[in-house]
DNA sequence: ACCGCACCCTGAGCGC
DNA sequence: TGCGCTCAGGGTGCGG
């Protein structure tokens, strides 16, 4: 689900419920991978330390505590971070129980598939993760630990030159799309926005990356951009089922000219749209306009 | 160093 | 209705 515009969407509707505020107990579902940090140390460690800022990085959500330490995030495919209390939140077909009615809690707000619930020291709203497939990370960094995950990545794709990608392209014999899916080379990108990027840009999927020129690899973050900075403009994309921490959903889905388009015309050819695997990820495409 | 692949997990949609 | 199969917007770790 989630890309570099639903996790900006996402840090954006998150970071006043969290700004300022002193985290008084946490609730945790029973260990598993998705806990980097054990659930027992993150209900021992985070209880009286205030958030101090929310920041973003590729896809990662990065919360800086009082005491200096990082309380790092991670979607994953299906990872949904919920504050409590606005609308009922809608999970998939249902409401987290309690959501709506906080008096009525039993001890562990949400269903089986929420894995952290924050609560703070001056009451409503809770921060709630849910994540079904447990393919999302939390991650409790110490003051002045790095962390590999964070390491690895490449210059945030928002901010990213053209002359960035470049770099990241010499002597890869990848194709162009499993070069922006790296995110070590551009972070933020995944298979939505690349679909769409190469497709603004007019580059085929396939095209090996070592081949990019700088004037090609300038096209396609320019393009990378803009479909990013629109999709922000309009809420994320909620292809399947992404929902912001305030239960509304986004509307870049309308506005996608390849992703998940496949057997319908092209908007500006009247070619049909193909699909293929390409750096093992179902691959949308114009085979007319993308060559 | 780089590359492709298996794998982590659950749910939806499909053909039979 | 139900079964089994495939696929899904992500990332890691492994062997070649």
């Amino acid at each position: 689900m989630p890309e570099l515009p639903e996790v900006e969407v996402t840090r954006r509707l998150l970071e006043p419920g969290m700004l300022g505020r002193t985290i008084e107990s946490v609730e945790t579902s029973a260990d598993s991978y998705f806990f980097v940090t054990p659930p027992e140390r993150l209900r021992l460690r985070l209880p009286g330390l205030a958030v101090r800022d929310l920041t973003r990085q590729g896809k990662y959500l990065i919360a800086g505590l009082a005491d200096g330490s990082r309380l790092v995030l991670h979607l994953g495919m299906s990872g949904q971070l919920f504050l409590t209390g606005t609308v009922g939140i809608p999970l998939m077909k249902r409401t987290v129980p309690g959501a709506i009615v906080p008096s009525q809690q039993p001890s562990f707000i949400g269903d089986s598939h929420t894995h952290l619930c924050l609560s703070f020291a001056d009451g409503e709203p809770r921060v709630l993760f849910r994540d079904v497939r447990k393919f999302g990370k939390v991650q409790l960094l110490d003051p002045g630990i790095s962390s590999s995950r964070l390491e690895r990545l490449g210059v945030d794709a928002l901010i990213a030159s053209g002359e960035d990608l470049f770099r990241a392209s010499r002597r890869r014999r990848v194709s162009v799309k499993a070069l922006l899916l790296d995110q070590s080379a551009l972070a933020g990108v995944g298979n939505i926005y690349a679909d769409e990027a190469l497709f603004l840009s007019r580059v085929t999927p396939t095209l090996r990356a070592l081949r990019l020129t700088r004037d090609k690899c300038q096209r396609i973050v320019e393009a990378v951009q803009a479909v990013m900075q629109r999709s922000i403009a309009s809420g994320g994309a909620s292809i399947s089922d992404f929902y912001a921490p305030d239960g509304q959903q986004g509307s870049y889905q309308r506005e996608r000219r390849v992703y998940a388009r496949e057997g319908q015309p092209c908007w500006d050819c009247g070619t049909t749209i193909k699909k293929r695997m390409v750096a093992q990820r179902g691959t949308h495409y114009c085979p007319k306009c993308q060559r």
